[in-house]
DNA sequence: CCGGATCCGGTCTGATACTG
DNA sequence: CAGTATCAGACCGGATCCGG
């Protein structure tokens, strides 16, 4: 019995607040930079590896499958014939936009070294 | 070359995008929530502690100082007179609170089992 | 009692190597 | 290319302790 990976939360997640609850999923420090990647118009697992933040695969491959699970983003054929999966936002993954937006106010307002470009690469 | 534990943020946080920047100093279960905590007008330890999640102590106390340092809240006696500190949000901090309310309207319209009221007490 | 600090076991992260 | 496997070390979190 290999005991794999646990399923997905990190822990019981019966929190009611809705920020709570939204933290639970999104309160680390690399889904939401999926989640940017996906809105920048990224779609494949290499592209998302090759940000200047540098996720791990393994952390990826897991936070890949965590959002999938939540419904925020979907893994569909690739539209471009190529063989390999792609990912995109979902509308439940799209409705965090104003969220992302909202910290990018906030980094460029009160973060210096924050430069004026989102995930320039 | 020991290369000890790094002094306070987790990485080298030379990130440049301002989401990731962001992300570098709220990107954990915990901080977030604190915040929310001082927006609803809690100012002590006891009662962030006391909060609904339940954040251990030792964790409180040290994100307690990472907030102060990165001023996003201030420590100012306490107001009514008790010998207690108090915690509140700087304008820096208070800057969040379009984050923490998208976040609200998110974890309402997408995460059922969010409930209507911000942490009820 | 309150605001923390310390201790310590277990979990998770993250760098890297590896596989289909 | 898209992930898995591995593993040491960082970090979390529960309990306990302590000074005021």
């Amino acid at each position: 019995m290999p005991k794999k990976t646990i399923p997905h939360n990190r822990k019981t997640q019966r929190s009611s607040c809705p920020i709570s609850c939204t933290l639970d999923i999104l309160g680390d420090k690399w889904t939401l930079l999926i989640v940017r990647d996906m809105w920048m118009g990224y779609t494949r697992f290499k592209e998302f590896s090759a940000g200047p933040e540098g996720i791990p695969t393994n952390i990826l491959s897991e936070r890949l499958v965590r959002l999938v699970n939540s419904n925020i983003t979907e893994r569909v054929a690739s539209a471009d014939g190529s063989r390999h999966p792609a990912y995109q936002l979902t509308n439940k993954g799209k409705a965090l936009i104003p969220t992302l937006e909202s910290m990018i106010d906030w980094g460029l307002k009160w973060e210096d070294g924050a430069s004026k470009k989102v995930a320039k690469r």
